[in-house]
DNA sequence: GTCAATAAGATTGTTGACAATACTACACGC
DNA sequence: GCGTGTAGTATTGTCAACAATCTTATTGAC
């Protein structure tokens, strides 16, 4: 009802080749994937083709390939002739999507270690992982904690070469991230987590690539650790 | 032409949950990926809507969404407005995904190689390295040998409890299937797959992790330079 | 002869209607 | 009371036509 038709086509900048503006199916995706990545839209909550078509004032037919779009993101399931609903993942899976994370993390920042020209990245690096530790002893200071982590991992996305490796580990950080900041709750799980994160810059500056592995293969369990100990509380 | 209209709905058996028969758009999928695979549709074609819609006798919805599935996989690459061809890969993608597949098939031996309960894998895995080890001397058994490779990663994907990290691995193998081959050519490479692949199972039987993941990477780098050094040639 | 503008054709994107299937509630028999 | 069959409704799947965009061939100017 609020949103109406008529959504404008904005440019936002993707890969190359691809042109400025988002089709219309991705238009429809952003915007449902803000509110189930919020929480607007709880795991399993159905996402039905007609509603979302009629509130955004499209046809059907964008708005399925929006939802496909989104089930390549993981953020919605979708069972034939049942239609879409937000993903619910059960802790074995969330278990399993961390696993593959903590390799793949594994294999980006080894080799952005080895990387000759890592330089340019460094102090960025560096500058938001001293401003990690002040913060993790201050828990009240609401998402900043979280903002700099994801920040962080946006920097070493984009200083990865591998198109692909960034792809599937976007699309599977964004699968995990309401588990990831269930599980930085506390002051003592995030003075953990700035201390792996003080490791792997370290590895990263010394060019110690297997080193970066092993901390960012540890970061990632550790984090699993914490967000598995938080959903089994319930 | 040959092809006609009436695909019969013909079950396989996928996920769970999902129906026995194989949906219009999965069934599109599966005929064309035949034929990318194949080779009959060689990578940079071009793969129009509207001629798979006359070949297969459905309308072109359907047939969208099977090139959406393809997209999925791989194997063909999706331009906003310029429609769909088969994937063309450069020398640089080829080796990212071979070194995202060296990554997550050592995280997959090393769980396998963890499990309690490997007992009944691995005769078989031992079965199928015996035959490599023969089958290596003599390029000219064609396929065999290839045969037998692809049964052995079957076997240990299945025997993998992390469905997830099952897909983008199998997703990942489909796209260097190709290349994959072309680094197969040689007595002596065969040579170092089976050795590898020897080095492989022995560490699953004794159950050493560690050395299960290096021993996986090893192999799969190893395919991934054999392959590179096959299309450098040209 | 080369380049740019333009027009014709080809191809993808979107739409609304119809078909097929799955879910829900209710009645009926045991 | 409980399970089963059935009708009605809701929802997804498919289709054919129309709109928007891109590609290609042609023409003209320099």
């Amino acid at each position: 009802m609020t949103a109406g038709a008529g959504l404008a086509r904005q440019a936002i900048g993707a890969s190359p080749g691809a042109p400025l503006t988002l089709s219309l199916p991705e238009q429809i995706a952003a915007r449902l994937s803000e509110r189930i990545i919020a929480g607007t839209y709880a795991p399993g909550r159905r996402v039905m083709e007609q509603a979302v078509s009629a509130e955004f004032g499209v046809s059907r037919g964008p708005v399925r390939e929006a939802l496909r779009l989104l089930e390549k993101d993981g953020l919605v399931t979708i069972l034939p002739r049942r239609g879409a609903q937000v993903t619910r993942l059960s802790i074995a899976e969330v278990r399993e999507i961390f696993d593959i994370r903590a390799a793949l993390n594994g294999l980006r920042d080894r080799q952005i270690a080895e990387d000759p020209d890592r330089g340019r990245l460094l102090p960025m690096l560096e500058d938001n992982v001293a401003r990690l530790a002040g913060l993790a002893r201050d828990p009240g200071e609401g998402d900043e904690y979280i903002e700099t982590v994801f920040e962080l991992n946006r920097l070493l996305n984009d200083a990865t070469p591998n198109r692909r490796l960034r792809a599937i580990l976007s699309s599977l950080a964004l699968q995990t991230l309401r588990y990831s900041r269930l599980g930085l709750a506390t002051v003592g799980r995030r003075q953990q987590s700035a201390g792996n994160w003080q490791r792997l810059v370290k590895a990263v500056r010394e060019g110690d690539g297997l080193e970066a592995q092993r901390a960012a293969e540890q970061r990632v369990l550790d984090s699993r650790d914490a967000a598995i100990r938080e959903l089994e509380k319930t």
